[in-house]
DNA sequence: AGCACGCCGACT
DNA sequence: GTCGGCGTGCTC
């Protein structure tokens, strides 16, 4: 952040609204070195009062603007550095939203302001000598007050630069600012030895054996020590500590207590401190020269499930540390946290943040504080940790690089992936990008050099690539009607014989629910939601009909509304039918469901995995949850239910996202010292995608799927963006849609870049909105850019939304 | 996003 | 004659 100029009376302010630029204010001059860029400042708008974030300070106000002032500030120190801010600023250009939304996504929510804060003198700071007149004026109320608000010691002292004083006053340990507001705050009191050597100590403190304890185990530790700790440790009393302390043979601290973050961390896997083989070796070796070079560099780490991927970036992460600098490390989804979280826990203790969402909010912040504070360095977190606070980053990774859950659906819609190199670039760190099944994006930029290739081709341990048993469906008779969960003999044969040895068998559908559709045989009603003109999915337990869509749900109807005949039937089997045809066929077999409905229960997905992980339950069926980063050592089955379930979907990237699943589905099986076979059933058993991930074949499948990208011009070799128009009025929305599509058309622009449509969106009507789509396409994404932002209306009766890069086109 | 202003249908 | 529908504009 660059210094204050010297007149810059005014600021500009991201305040979160959906508009396109920053608002001005006047800066009050008792605000005025405060009022920082990157700082969270309270101001009015229109009638309301809201809390953003100064981006810059500005010596005039833009002409004709009528500026209102700052009300408070409410940062010390900028929440926001100036690598983030200008990160910031690239999002809200790149993905056009709204700056104030960008910076919103990027902050925790209801950070508590400083003025909620406390602060308090240590001992140092008891006793030595104020440096200047606001010094003394600083201690001396802190000292009478004992501890105080922030916000009452500025109403106190007056003074303007209240921040910078402070910050010195903590920066030489003369005072202790709390990290969170008074009901987040969770101190302890703590003791070290005072200086001295430990014989004289020992000797000072007399016969008390409990007292020479206490002495010995901090010289031992070399830190301080809390309370509590030495009561368990050494058995001694609150009572021994205080006489000690009276003897002035112990000083006191307070500190901040650590999170009880261990309910996020499942126990560390053995063997992880095997030396590295040599493709293993070669890789850190690459990344770590980077690390230590200070330059960026972009690489794709590529290897099969348990090649020991999560070794080297690891490895990576801790000379990122020990050479002085953090690293971030980006899981996709929040599920994935603890598996990685007890290993990283491991090698990096105290100084690993955990950021995700079911963070209770006071963690959220603390951990986020201790980030910013710069007590942690590695971060683990979904897409939003690539906005981790931390300076001076010197590895990001992304680990499943070609999860989909990386784009992030709402505004802002950005992709963690991506941002993370720009990040990367900007901050002169290595970017590892780690897939066994890389995206497309991912291979293209390989090829043209603009990643670098490293590559782990062994397994690890004695795990061999599982055998792949390919069932094709229109050959099979007699394994139950059409539309039922289907168990070919070739599966059953399989489950047999895995449970008979005691193995597990994990099992993937795709679909949560009974069935599909609940379908009249009578008059063919199909029971749609009435807001999104698609078939509810019928839950049986639960007796439902649910809209998968938008969650709208009905009671479960005993006969046709429409025809009244009692002919309904369930087409199609989604998990629950599965778990229910599967207990019929192993009724000795206990099984276990693992998908979106499961997790929401009581007792949740940790309690599935923990009894799955036990042995007690030895069948899990499942969506693709099932197939994600979890190390089951007993599984020797993995079953893939029909194949074909995604490659219907009308969206380019549906095959490599069959390839990608079948792949990790395949990897679940046969860990650990046991042979592990998949069986994939399916209607297409000729397909290049299918065949590809059974035959372990990634580069005749990536040459197939890069070809087909390249004659239909879709990315990677071409930018794409997505124009949505949703309406209630379906009318009005065909005629925003046909409007947009003919400016367009007509823009000079157009004629470098393919335009699609306008067309109904894959899913014509949504939540009650009809939904009219634009597809652009060209070979680089600033002249879809600038057609955009030549012809999208400034506002418009419809609601647009414009989605760069987009993943899934709904 | 909210919240105003402003212009056309069913009500005390 | 009004209350209220949501279309349109604006927020420093």
């Amino acid at each position: 952040v660059a210094d204050t100029p010297v007149v810059a009376a005014f600021a500009e302010v991201a305040v979160p609204l959906p508009l396109a630029g920053a608002l001005t204010y006047s800066v009050p001059a008792n605000l005025e070195p405060l009022a920082r860029p990157g700082c969270r400042v309270r101001v009015a708008v229109g009638k309301r009062r809201t809390v953003g974030v100064v981006l810059a300070r500005r010596a005039a106000a833009p002409a004709g603007i009528e500026t209102r002032p700052l009300e408070s500030v409410l940062d010390l120190q900028p929440v926001l550095t100036g690598e983030l801010l200008e990160l910031a600023s690239f999002v809200a250009d790149y993905y056009m939203a709204p700056i104030g939304e960008v910076i919103r996504s990027m902050l925790p929510s209801a950070l508590p302001p400083w003025g909620d804060r406390r602060i308090w003198l240590t001992d140092a700071g008891a006793l030595a000598a104020p440096r200047s007149e606001a010094e003394r004026a600083v201690i001396e109320a802190v000292r009478e007050a004992g501890r105080l608000r922030l916000g009452e010691l500025q109403a106190r002292t007056g003074l303007a630069d209240l921040g910078r004083i402070v910050e010195d006053l903590r920066a030489g340990g003369r005072v202790v600012v709390a990290e969170e507001n008074e009901t987040g705050a969770r101190y302890v009191t703590a003791v070290d030895r005072a200086p001295g050597g430990l014989a004289e100590q020992v000797e000072a403190a007399g016969r008390s054996p409990a007292g020479r304890a206490v002495l010995e185990y901090l010289a031992a530790q070399g830190r301080p020590a809390t309370l509590s700790e030495l009561e368990g440790e050494v058995g001694a009393s609150a009572a021994v500590v205080r006489r000690l302390l009276g003897k002035g043979l112990l000083k006191k601290f307070t500190q901040v207590d650590h999170l009880d973050l261990d309910r996020h961390l499942l126990a560390a896997r053995p063997g992880a401190d095997l030396t590295p083989r040599p493709d293993q070796a070669a890789a850190i070796q690459a990344l770590c020269d980077v690390v230590g070079q200070r330059a960026f560099a972009g690489f794709l780490l590529v290897g099969p499930t348990g090649a020991g991927k999560t070794e080297v970036y690891l490895r990576a992460a801790q000379h990122a540390l020990a050479s002085g600098r953090s690293a971030i490390l980006l899981v996709p989804e929040i599920a994935l946290v603890p598996a990685l979280a007890g290993e990283a826990r491991r090698r990096f203790g105290g100084e690993l943040a955990i950021l995700h969402s079911s963070l209770a909010s006071q963690e959220r912040h603390q951990e986020w504080e201790r980030i910013r504070g710069g007590r942690a360095r590695v971060v683990l977190g979904p897409r939003s940790a690539v906005f981790a606070p931390l300076r001076d980053v010197g590895l990001i990774v992304v680990d499943e690089e070609q999860d989909p859950a990386y784009k992030q659906e709402t505004v802002p819609r950005y992709q963690g992936r991506d941002l993370a190199l720009v990040r990367g670039r900007a901050c002169n760190a290595a970017v590892v990008l780690v897939s066994a099944t890389p995206s497309f994006e991912s291979r293209h930029n390989r090829e043209r050099g603009k990643l670098t290739g490293l590559e782990l081709t062994a397994r690890a341990g004695q795990g061999r690539m599982p055998e792949g048993i390919l069932v094709d469906l229109r050959a099979e008779k007699d394994v139950g009607k059409v539309g039922e969960a289907r168990f070919s003999a070739r599966l059953l044969a399989e489950l047999r014989s895995t449970f008979e040895r005691g193995d597990q068998a994990i099992l993937l559908r795709n679909r949560r629910g009974y069935a599909p559709v609940l379908l009249c045989r009578a008059c063919g009603e199909d029971m749609r939601c009435a807001d999104c003109g698609l078939p509810r999915t019928y839950h049986r337990k639960q007796a439902r009909l649910v809209c998968h869509y938008c969650g709208s749900r009905v009671p479960a109807p005993e006969r046709c509304p429409t025809c009244g005949e009692a002919a309904l039937e369930p087409v199609g089997a989604g998990t629950e039918r599965v778990e229910e045809r599967f207990r019929e066929l192993f009724p000795e077999v206990v099984v276990d469901v693992l998908d979106r409905d499961a997790i929401r229960r009581p007792g949740g997905a940790a309690a599935l995995l923990a009894r799955f992980a036990s042995g007690e339950v030895q069948a899990l069926i499942g969506t693709q949850m099932v197939s994600k980063g979890h190390h089951f050592p007993r599984v020797a089955l993995t079953a893939v239910l029909a194949a074909d379930s995604y490659l219907s979907f009308p969206d380019f990237r549906a095959v490599e996202r069959t390839y990608a699943l079948l792949t990790q589905v395949a990897g679940r099986a046969g860990r650990g010292d046991i042979p592990g076979r998949v069986v994939v059933q399916t209607y297409h058993p000729d397909h290049y995608a299918i065949r590809a991930a059974l035959e372990n074949d990634d580069a005749g499948f990536a040459a197939e799927e890069m070809r087909f990208r390249r004659l239909f011009h879709y990315p990677p070799f071409t930018r794409m963006a997505q124009v949505l128009i949703k309406d209630r009025q379906r009318a009005r929305g065909e005629g925003e849609i046909a409007a947009l599509a003919a400016r367009i058309q007509q823009h000079p622009l157009a004629a470098d870049l393919r335009v699609s449509g306008p067309a109904p969106a894959p899913f014509e009507r949504l939540r009650g909105e009809w939904r009219f789509q634009l597809l652009l396409r060209g070979a680089s994404s600033s002249r879809i850019h600038e057609l955009l932002r030549a012809t999208l209306p400034p506002r418009s009766a419809s609601e647009i939304v414009v989605d760069i890069d987009p993943f899934q086109l709904l």
